[in-house]
DNA sequence: TGTACATCAGTGAACGCGCGTTCACTGATGTAC
DNA sequence: TGTACATCAGTGAACGCGCGTTCACTGATGTAC
């Protein structure tokens, strides 16, 4: 993923200033939160990872809640790259385009558990952080106009809302993941995470009628 | 602080014994966890709620994960009673059934938060314990035999398996349930969680041809 | 009905723990001259 | 190139805190006779 400056980038050290501490703690508490669960991460046990003291994380982040902050900027920055590479402007062509955003979002959460919990199961406020929305809105942005594309193939009378339609979709993949890409929350479904939401969604487009019904 | 020892039920307390602390502390935790998340609910703070010492709770549960056990296993319980009067039996129509079921999901999410979240964000182990994974099975198996009834009206050759349709439908509504249905996760769509939902399953299901093409 | 006694369901104090955060400090680094 | 000094990014100790859980205890309740 990251190239490695030395060994391992993020407990690189090098006497007694760290050189990259910010990215280190980052990453030590992506690691943590993905493990163990939005709550289950401490700056303790990111600075220990880190191999720094309790006390130096704070000349980074303001506070436990500014770095879990920052986890979820990033995340959404990049969960909104990926899905702008997915959709590719709706080529080649808007329908598998958006397939290939559905495969997308899985695989960012699959990949990115750290930063998907941060996103969207850490309880951190969006709203009130302008940068962390910002980047959440970017994020949103895509699938909407996804969407946008491909309603504008419809009949104007058989149209539905765009915003509606990215929202069912949304919905739908982030059941999938929270229901049946987590380690063994349950059952052990008999279809694959990746089966489940491309069915989905399959069916769903096909009932608003942008799948002819055989195939 | 804490109100009168002799109004509020959950509060009730008679002398020395408390009469009936056990379920003080389970509905002194749904309040927690309900409002604090998961992680949020200490097995002290339940205790001060029912107004009764912190060793306390440890004549009635094992543990603070026993508690968290118990919560789930009653909130799975009382799932499968609501998803089962939803059903009715597919009456009168399977169809409309089904609908119930969609909105009976959301309705309990939203007047059940301690419970919901016990169940399925509390990371409970519920395979491990027989009696929650009984009880789980049973709400599962409510939304699943919906799923059949629906499916054996659509010709074999069209015929979807049953137990995809419920996991596409259970991951739509956990998905509504997870990101519109909180405070203010973000985005204040629009739309209310219950339109989406049902708007989102009756799409849904035309794709899989159970529903006709107007209307 | 009264009494002895077992059992139940509380108490309060204590334990060990790890956390978030602050503070005065100090070693390392960068810059001006 | 060398030196003085400001700034940066760490340290280590300490704070106050609340938690989960255990333990010996005790007041209340129920039961046998």
């Amino acid at each position: 993923m990251d190239g490695p400056p030395e060994e391992d980038p993020a407990r690189a050290r090098r006497g007694y200033h760290h050189g990259n501490l910010r990215e280190a703690l980052v990453q030590a508490a992506l690691g943590l939160i993905a493990v163990r669960g939005p709550h289950g991460f401490t700056m303790a046990e990111a600075a220990r990872e880190a191999g720094v003291s309790a006390a130096a994380p704070y000349r980074h982040f303001r506070s436990r809640e500014d770095l879990i902050a920052e986890l979820a900027r990033r995340g959404f920055e990049l969960f909104a790259d990926l899905l702008e590479m997915a959709w590719d402007g709706g080529r080649p062509t808007p329908l598998s385009a958006f397939e290939n955003v559905g495969r997308a979002y899985l695989a960012f959460a699959r990949k990115e558990p750290g930063h998907y919990v941060a996103m969207f199961e850490s309880g951190v406020p969006v709203s009130e952080d302008p940068a962390l929305r910002a980047a959440s809105d970017r994020a949103m942005g895509v699938m909407r106009a996804a969407a946008e594309a491909l309603a504008a193939r419809l009949p104007p009378e058989r149209r539905p809302p765009p915003q509606m339609m990215s929202y069912h979709v949304w919905a739908m993949s982030h059941g999938v993941v929270e229901l049946f890409a987590r380690r063994s929350s349950g059952q052990a479904a008999s279809i694959s995470p990746e089966d489940l939401l491309e069915t989905g969604t399959m069916i769903y487009l096909r009932g608003l009628g942008l799948i002819p019904e055989d195939r």
